[in-house]
DNA sequence: TCGCGATAGTTAGAAGCTATAACCACGCCA
DNA sequence: TGGCGTGGTTATAGCTTCTAACTATCGCGA
């Protein structure tokens, strides 16, 4: 990832790591979070058993590694999706393809979080950036209905905007864009919907519907 | 549970099951379900380490019982709230109140699933009771609006509807509650909101609000 | 070019986990 | 009263994370 003109050692390092890590998306795609082993992982990648915690202090720090990349890959998914003119629709289909494409990393970040661990400050950082791409790609949107009360709640508490001034209907709208679309990911990543048999991309669109309409 | 007239045997061993799961749970609330032990269970309820297995033959099995021991118990509370003459409102609120009161076990059933892990059939049943309540609850509401495409997508699979004879917008309406329920719930459960600083239980209201309304 | 020191790897081992095997003792019932 | 099923024990295998101690190797400065 930074391959900066550092010394040999350092590349050596990076690259080590980067292949450590890239088995574990490997492990992580298919057997999932709780039986990611380090032992296997360093078998795998050729040295044995403690040598790897050269390169990670612990299990938890490999961990907070991949949901931090998860998180980044998530927002460059938003980032580009916008930049290159998508609106509300785009975003939307961009977050569930990046979701299905590995749910296994959809989980890693808006799974069961495991109790006690704390997510490091950069990761609620990306989750702004996230946020702030909501928020451009909504406020193009008339902002002259209805005001709920919930608005007026939201004006008291808009301090994660990130110092985007939007009218605080852009923040509601926005703030359930998300809620909702993580309420179809979510139950369909979590394989609830499967013995349902209706196309959950189907239900997904219907929701975006609903929220292009609002 | 079944405190039936069996034998003073059998009554025993229900008795011990249960002890294992009470404490169980509690283990469940506060350390999460990876860290879930079934020596340190043992140790509580006053065996040593195997003697366990006479009760449970695997991890697996315990952690699947649990699992059936949430199902039902959401179903319950799903159900009392409609029987009590509940509407959509109340068992909303009955819902959010049942995942908050334990966060851990509303992440069991909707949280991470363990992959390779699948979950018995009896699961699917009473996901099918909630179903049925919801579709109950949803089934007053009028049902002359605009018919969605989805809604034509459904009336072709309706078979998880459990023969509810239900016009199409009705199980629309009560599959995106259920989503968008679980799109506030799973966030707020999985401390996404956590520095945001607004009232989730306002964000829930709002959305309940849209759900009345549409 | 030599040598030193940081770095990368090794094996051994502690503590914990799930789960099985082998064994013992109690209690119920014919 | 005998016997068998049941519930408990300890020992052990094999897995895990992670620490300790040790070695070899690589790169940089003198």
């Amino acid at each position: 990832m930074d391959a900066g003109g550092k010394s040999s050692r350092e590349r050596y390092r990076a690259q080590v790591r980067a292949e450590i890590k890239q088995y574990a998306w490997e492990q992580l795609a298919t057997t999932g979070v709780s039986a990611l082993s380090l032992n296997a992982i360093a078998k795998h990648v050729g040295m044995s058993g403690p040598a790897l915690y050269r390169y990670f202090a612990s299990r938890d720090e490999l961990l907070t590694d991949l949901i931090r990349d998860a998180y980044r890959s998530l927002a460059d998914a938003v980032k580009a999706s916008a930049e290159s003119g998508g609106g509300v629709a785009e975003v939307a289909y961009a977050i569930r393809e990046w979701a299905l494409k590995d749910p296994q990393r959809y989980l890693l970040i808006y799974g069961t979080p495991i109790p006690g661990y704390h997510a490091p400050d950069d990761t609620t950082e990306i989750s702004n950036e996230i946020m702030a791409v909501l928020l451009d790609v909504h406020a193009t949107r008339p902002a002259d209905d209805h005001a709920t009360p919930f608005d007026a709640h939201l004006d008291d508490h808009r301090h994660w905007d990130g110092g985007h001034r939007a009218p605080s209907a852009t923040l509601r709208r926005a703030l359930t864009f998300w809620t909702r679309i993580h309420g179809v990911l979510s139950l369909e990543v979590a394989g609830h919907f499967a013995g349902m048999g209706f196309d959950p991309s189907l239900l997904f669109a219907a929701e975006l519907d609903g929220l292009l309409a609002d």
